[in-house]
DNA sequence: CTATCTATTGAAATCGGTTGCATAAATCTT
DNA sequence: AAGATTTATGCAACCGATTTCAATAGATAG
């Protein structure tokens, strides 16, 4: 069969010893120029293929990162790894991608999955039930750098790339309330995530500073998907007085929500305002068009993919070491659904 | 440091071979079972880890399989690309990803990175641009399998994973017809690309059978992007008598159509009936709902993957080289925006 | 012209798991 | 009980690139 062409047919072929191929190749400085140049040459005409396995064995690196993502199908998280993709390939390293789908169990997996497979770092963001991080500890263990980016972990060790979830929604809040609204309804997903919980924060600080009174009836905690809307305006339909303003965590949701709301007559934005979270695309294509806080999605995967990797590539492997969180702007877009 | 745990080291341990340790961690039948659960045990307490490379060197494969695609942040590729992983993942195999973005140069780029990679195999969705695929030429020569999905090219040797393309938009075309529509307007991405040479086919066959006639100014084939509407409904109100049906390749755009449609006080689907095409969420969520067609984004990851894998899987690798196209079901939704 | 330095190159060990072939031990045949 | 199988294990080569240390040749200095 083929026969692999390795380093040791070359230097056959030149003359020279395995050694000073391999520099070539690798173009090491100390290397004749005369003497590269024969060795590209017959390393091109032999049609040589250098064998990464070997190579990564004897470097003890991948050149590959390793992300976890909750959800591949989804407009925010698929734009975060178009940003990673972008820089990773820029900077010669592989993505090795999984998705978690939101259980515990199989973000576990996935991480000893990517141990094993000697990434040379990891990028995650967490799945919804996932409350402790035990699974990376092979990781931490061997300093293999983590970065966690949008679901961060609690844990203060460990460096995360987010936005400032509880100013997005203390702005979108006090917006709201800027339009007049008074009864103001906030959904969201799982407050043990740390994007969840330091929303609803910001919702309880506006609330505070513009001197309304929080209730927990006004807390919608639901899955955020798009089927969602239905069952979501029925609970705000049986809450007396009437709901005035719907802050949703999730553009996908809150148009859901939207079209559930025209479907019960109510006028959006005159009888209740509504602000999206995201600006995905479907904020911009409903009637009226979604207010939204704009989230840099694929900015965020550029920068944490860079930050990992100027880790990687730094001499003593301490930029992250210093780095604790790296906090992205956002920004309120108002459109028509809360404008009135 | 932390120095790494062999299989040598755990054979000191148990006072047996390397050799009988390598078999005995993958579960080959020839070791006691005694003999193997002392070998687990003491690997766990050791803290082994298995050098992939080390073994991938050795066994020349690297339980990885490569995916190239336009874009990441698609809801149609990112549902694709989650199908896959499902599977991948649940195979034991690693995903590696990377887009084109739309050029050829990056999806040559690309390509040579899997292949230095050496993936096991490869999945590919084309570039816009792509004509040729000579820069897969390394992956036949050395039999790696290359699959192609969605967007496959021409060449005749090529596994390819697709939809019945022609039909679809026949059924849509017939659909519009049936409807009253008499003017209707086609609008694609560029003809290069299976995907849209086989609609346009799809659109005139069914505007033969039901004794419409073609006419060239009818077709648009423009950008697909989210933010194209505006320009394709100006052309579409330059033609007289003003086309009554419209077609539109991708929900997106579609969508957007719809909004600069109305925006020019067109009635949708009174004095325009509109069919889209993937049914992505955002087809569910205009007013009024889209028509459109069911693209099994999802499942065709799904099939895609399991194809491969068995064809590496088997002991011959010759599944593939028997297949030519595996066609996927697609359905015509008729909603809203198409029913008069 | 000798001593020192520098630019090039090479020998050999190393990374760690796998596997063909051989051997030893245990079980089965008749 | 001797021979034939089967089972369990080990030896040593191998996968292919990298790197440490050493050597040689040529250049520069004094």
């Amino acid at each position: 069969m083929n026969k692999e062409i390795t380093i040791y047919d070359i230097a056959k072929v030149v003359g020279l010893s395995p050694t000073t191929v391999s520099r070539a190749l690798s173009n090491h400085p100390r290397v004749k120029e005369n003497t590269r140049e024969k060795i590209l040459n017959t390393a091109k005409s032999l049609g040589y293929q250098s064998n990464i396995f070997a190579s990564s064995l004897r470097k003890k690196r991948s050149k590959s990162i390793g992300v976890i993502i909750p959800k591949l199908n989804s407009p925010f998280q698929s734009s975060v790894l178009a940003g990673m993709e972008e820089i990773a390939t820029q900077e010669g390293y592989n993505l090795i991608i999984s998705q978690s789908t939101e259980s515990l169990e199989k973000e576990v997996s996935n991480a000893n999955i990517m141990f094993n497979s000697r990434v040379d770092g990891l990028l995650v963001s967490k799945a919804g039930t996932t409350d402790n991080i035990e699974h990376f500890a092979p990781f931490f263990k061997k300093q293999i750098p983590v970065l966690f980016f949008d679901r961060v972990p609690e844990d203060n060790n460990c460096t995360g790339v987010v936005i400032n979830n509880t100013q997005a929604i203390y702005d979108a809040t006090s917006h709201l309330i800027k339009e007049g609204c008074k009864r103001i309804v906030h959904v969201l997903g799982n407050l043990k995530i740390n994007v969840y919980s330091d929303r609803m924060k910001g919702y309880k600080y506006a609330l505070l500073d513009h001197g309304l009174v929080f209730k927990e009836e006004n807390i919608i905690t639901n899955d955020l998907g798009e089927e969602s809307g239905d069952r979501i305006v029925e609970k705000i339909l049986k809450l007396k007085p009437r709901p005035d303003g719907l802050l949703v965590s999730n553009d996908a949701c809150a148009a859901s929500c939207l079209m559930a709301l025209k479907k019960n007559k109510l006028r959006v934005p005159e009888d209740i305002a509504i602000v999206g979270f995201n600006n995905d695309l479907i904020s911009r294509m409903v009637e009226p068009n979604l207010s939204t806080i704009n989230y840099p999605s694929y900015h965020m995967g550029e920068v944490a993919m860079k930050n990992l990797i100027n880790h990687l590539d730094d001499e003593h492997h301490e930029i992250l070491q210093k780095t604790n969180t790296i906090t992205l702007r956002h920004e309120l877009i108002i459109r028509g659904s809360s404008k009135r």
